[in-house]
DNA sequence: CATGAATGAGCCTTCATTCAT
DNA sequence: TATGAATGAAGGCTCATTCAT
């Protein structure tokens, strides 16, 4: 019953935050919302913050975890398709957390300790695409310096076009496919047509 | 002198926004870094949100002018050369801006307002992006809607690229040609050996 | 206890407001008088000028109560009566609710919103002379409009009057059967001796 | 030149004061009105409250002093035709000042000095009735209390059914001799027809 | 006389957090 | 666990007044 509340307080939550803002939700709307009192908030979470920290940090880490389980090790793959399945995993969970993913980039990480929460999570996405970059040896010639930069410019590449196609114009999960065809294209670029890349099962 | 003030001003928030965060810094924080009366402050901005949408706009602005100069309509390019000039152009101008840079990863746009302006400014830099790829036929069997996709796709990358570089690790210009590499390797991956793409001037 | 605490904030308030003015009372100064922190104020109203609308809002609606109540139903009286009767009960009324006589007369009203509340007032108290004035016969007569006019000099008449002896002059209760006779006076002027017209027990 | 100036703060002064309130009314919104710069209003007035309190004397000494010169002393008249008289002329005052009739009557006086302005103001028009209420013998068995009591209902008759018959319902001076029958007919109540009792030229 | 940029004290209101019940 | 009344620090903004030019 416990649990009740707190997952309450943290939908109501996340729906104010989306809608309004974190800055412009007040604790006394989250309770309001939740149908519980006001002091009762602070028996599940420490400050508004905190609840915003847990919040963000539970989605940001169920992301991270699906993208770590993504290229099942059973299969032999070649880093193209690696790098398709990442992209396509990646785009679903944003779509799946799409309020995170909206509230990261409207509202920021104000405070000190909430930076801290988004930069280990861009780190932790980082390594994992430097790993694989590494071990399907798709930038054979990088150095580690290289392939950080890499490992970013993948990172916001595909969030940018989240945020735009998800947040912006309302995709559905049914244009998933779609999207990640384009981002996959730029790691080609014009080379090859893009499409004709074989997509996937 | 009034320009003395105003320019005192947007220096002090710039300077407190980016240490403390927009949300953190107190309009008497600002003047008193400015070294001018709480009262003067409004004499050159309506609001402490004024301030900071008049600083990000105008540097938006900047960034947006730049690039719209980039392909000096005079050369004959290629497709790749004028991507190549753009991603790195970018990289000058958030090098250039990259308080602003900072600020807008960071702090968010937390009012509808600012968030406006934002919108605005991705949504210049996307059809820049589009007209520039049609017009060099970069991607020439792309719907709209595909290379719009294309276009915020870049956005993020060279943002978030931008974001890593010359504030996580505090690059310097003089590393502008590396990072540029590798981007526009993106464009292109694996396919060629980096660096051998023909750098530019 | 909430009532205990909102009932101290409006004798503070009064008291305050009363000898220092509306505009120059500041909440901190009520909740200081009132011995509570200055969060609570807004617990019990939304803001200062709610304060001070309701308190001369529910001063007028008793004073207005108390005349509609005047002349008991159940007697059969002539208009000269009922008029003595009304004038007394009216002042008694300002008596009693002399800081609100005061509050009216000295710091007027500033708001919009507030100027309609005592025009609301002023509106009822004439619509209740005008109906008993009628109903009595007094001016037999006189049109709507002349009827309107008699209704206002009459609560100018009395307000002033009652000002004057309650609060400038300090009168006590045991003098408004004093005044009543001389406002009852002006009814008949000059033609009868003061006094001599049957007042009442 | 410089009265030009001082003519125009005033104007201008009034004007808002009237419209949207003493405390409403910026001292840049009036030397905008009057077309004058900030710094400017200084010279001519020592503040705000100098200028309203000043503002509103000079209304105030208009109205007593016109007043003061009703019954002409060269003729002849009995109490109830220099009654008549004054009303009216009270009346004609109010209208041609109903912009101070409107400001005291709206916005009070907050502050001390300018209550005093008020008292004094009261204190001369209660005065002067007393004197020719004495003088005609029209409350022949009157003591002083009761005539400063008679005077100051007088003065509330005429202000408050000034006010609503000028600010609240429009009336125009064609319509002053109405007010003035009724007002005056208060005196005799309804011991005669009203209209019958010897108007004046 | 005139200007208008600069001043800075002042104040209402908000809201995250606490705590007695 | 749950409540919700009470807290009080905090801060953005106003505006009458001044003063160097």
């Amino acid at each position: 019953m416990g649990d009740d509340k707190r997952e309450s307080i943290i939908a109501s939550a996340l729906e104010l935050f989306r809608n309004i803002g974190y800055h412009n939700t007040k604790v006394s709307d989250i309770v309001k919302a939740a149908g519980i009192a006001q002091g009762t908030f602070y028996l599940y979470f420490k400050s508004k913050e905190d609840l915003f920290r847990q919040v963000v940090e539970a989605c940001m880490d169920e992301i991270v975890g699906a993208l770590d389980r993504t290229p099942s090790g059973s299969e032999e793959l070649d880093g193209e398709t690696v790098m398709y399945r990442m992209i396509r995993q990646s785009l679903l969970e944003y779509y799946k957390n799409r309020n995170v993913l909206y509230l990261i980039n409207r509202h920021g990480a104000d405070s000190p300790e909430l930076s801290e929460v988004c930069k280990a999570y861009y780190g932790k996405l980082a390594q994992l695409i430097i790993r694989t970059l590494k071990h399907y040896c798709v930038f054979p010639g990088y150095t580690e310096e290289q392939l950080e930069i890499e490992a970013y410019a993948k990172i916001g590449m595909v969030e940018k076009a989240a945020y735009h196609c998800f947040i912006d114009k309302g995709y559905g999960l049914e244009q998933v496919e779609l999207v990640t065809e384009v981002l996959v294209g730029i790691d080609c670029g014009p080379c090859k047509p893009p499409g004709a890349d074989g997509g996937l099962s």
